[in-house]
DNA sequence: AAATCATGTAACATATAAAGTTACATGAAA
DNA sequence: TTTCATGTAACTTTATATGTTACATGATTT
């Protein structure tokens, strides 16, 4: 199955609008993501609507970020995109007639909840601003060397 | 995305087996689990080369059990399957060149590791006889009202 | 007011992987 | 030798993320 990287591709965005003063056209982010500007709309809407970032139409519009990103956690932004599953095997038929299907949904349905439940608890633990923290450091590193964030 | 239900799938097989003798054609266990022939010998062939299960050709050919069920982990079923993706989400690219990109990527994959191996673990502790332990209960109770296994 | 710029969104195309299906080869039992 | 059952390749279908095109909406500039 083909692997969701919406979170991924929007903290991407998140974090190098934080790395200088906004506003990004889509066009720009999009070209630091290697992708289409649609795709950063489409991935970015659900962040607006909760007030995580705002955009603006026109010249000089784009996309700026509106929130304390010490306030906010990968468990946010993981809301913003719609809370798609997080994990890639499930039951064969759910509310199934068949009891040994409801023996074995039992069984997997707790092992599945349990990892969900972490995975969940453990993106509310890391905010925007840790993962800024994180960039910084290796930002200042390469700096030493000379080189930009897309540096190779 | 298409959620993976082969685990889910060939553990109802392997359960539906340990109620009563073999052997079981693909045809049989195709019509419990309202699916096709092939797709059962497709998710038994990693049992079947790990020894869990046997196969016979011919007349009164079919799949038997072939391994203690209170040895057996879910964790086996699943490697034995080929050890497929578990999380539904992932990076948008690996070996990323960008500095973002590696800062996002270390913070979900510490998440992603945690979750995956949480999954493992908790498959590792059920084995096909706790699963078989289960379903009989869930048979006692219903047998007093005179249902079998299939009934609605 | 008109041209330009940028988002918003629908519609369609592409890619990937699971699941279902068909066809046929292989081999065992009656 | 016929029948049955697995083994497997090849193809189709389905679902979903991702990519793309097209155009409407609205804000800014001239």
């Amino acid at each position: 199955m083909k692997r969701d990287s919406r979170l991924s591709g929007v903290l991407h965005v998140l974090l190098h609008m934080a790395q200088q003063p906004g506003p990004f056209t889509s066009e720009t982010l999009a070209k630091a993501m290697d992708t289409n500007p649609v795709v950063i709309r489409r991935i970015m809407a659900g962040l607006r609507d909760l007030g995580y970032v705002r955009s603006e139409k026109g010249h000089g519009g784009g996309w700026t970020l509106a929130c304390d990103l010490a306030k906010v956690t990968l468990r946010d932004v993981y809301i913003a995109l719609g809370s798609p599953s997080l994990l890639a095997i499930g039951n064969r038929t759910e509310a199934p007639g068949c009891l040994v299907e409801q023996s074995v949904n039992a069984a997997l349905d707790q092992a599945f909840g349990d990892a969900q439940a972490l995975l969940l608890s453990r993106f509310g633990e890391v905010t925007l601003a840790m993962l800024g923290d994180d960039l910084r450091k290796r930002l200042g590193s390469r700096k030493l060397q000379g080189m930009s964030a897309h540096g190779a």
